[in-house]
DNA sequence: TCAAGTGTACTAATACTCGTAGTACACTCA
DNA sequence: TGAGTGTACTACGAGTATTAGTACACTTGA
């Protein structure tokens, strides 16, 4: 599905977090969809299923999936992802990272472009209707 | 100067690195400004200039200061810290959070926005002449 | 009803990272 | 030449990440 960096300074399960979370916001994953089961993931990419659980419930927290008892985890509505807190973090780190972006001689034109580019792969937000 | 949040799990090192970067790119601290040596911010923020002298490498290393021996760190001028293979990295995670932002129901008209209200607050990039 | 699947949580061990204390060397400059 | 500067190293303790192992609660299909 995706490959984890062993020796990135990186957590694995932060990997797994990012990974995940891609696929959920560009709708590869979609709304409702069922996640692989801890221990088919952790089977797949032999490491620990503790480990695909810390990931998981990390998701779950922001939000972006639920889990079910005897059931599975599954990608949470885009509508139930609003999350005020979350929006408010991101935006900070945007903030920063804009300003670096400009910083290094990139142009507001460019980021604008950026930005109309990967309108149309983000799922979620209010445009689907 | 500022302030480190001992408690959190982002490290000490770590802070500090965002938080001169953000002075260097807001131009808080000017082009050949020199910085406070190791052991003179070690003091004043009461953590060990090890501590610092790691921050102030990874700055090195991203291209934002450059250190003597003997004489002290300093800012970068804008010029010289173009830095393509950092800017391709920034970029890549702009990509992520500007998907991140637009998936959470910012629209992009408000992230263009946001582009623009930074851009007087930046400087480096081609814009100061 | 039960077996196979699911999520969830806990303990304990190991390895790694971070921050510290301490020390020492090379350089600059007034 | 002394006081400042950066730089680098060892060793130690604390915290985090990952693992192995185990066990419990739930779901579901046969």
């Amino acid at each position: 599905m995706f490959e984890l960096d062993m020796r990135s300074r990186q957590p694995i399960y932060e990997q797994l977090v990012d990974k995940l979370k891609e696929l959920i916001i560009s709708e590869v994953l979609k709304p409702d969809e069922q996640l692989p089961s801890v221990r088919t993931l952790a089977g797949q990419l032999t490491i620990n299923p503790n480990t695909i659980q810390k990931a998981y419930r990390e998701l779950e927290t922001q939000g972006y999936i639920y889990s079910v008892k005897g059931k599975g985890s599954f990608v949470n509505p885009t509508s139930l992802v609003k999350n005020s807190e979350k929006l408010v973090s991101v935006i900070k780190e945007l903030k920063k990272l804009l300003s670096e972006a400009m910083y290094l001689g990139v142009k507001p034109e460019e980021l604008i472009e950026l930005i109309h580019d990967l309108e149309s792969s983000v799922g979620g937000g209010e445009n689907d209707d």
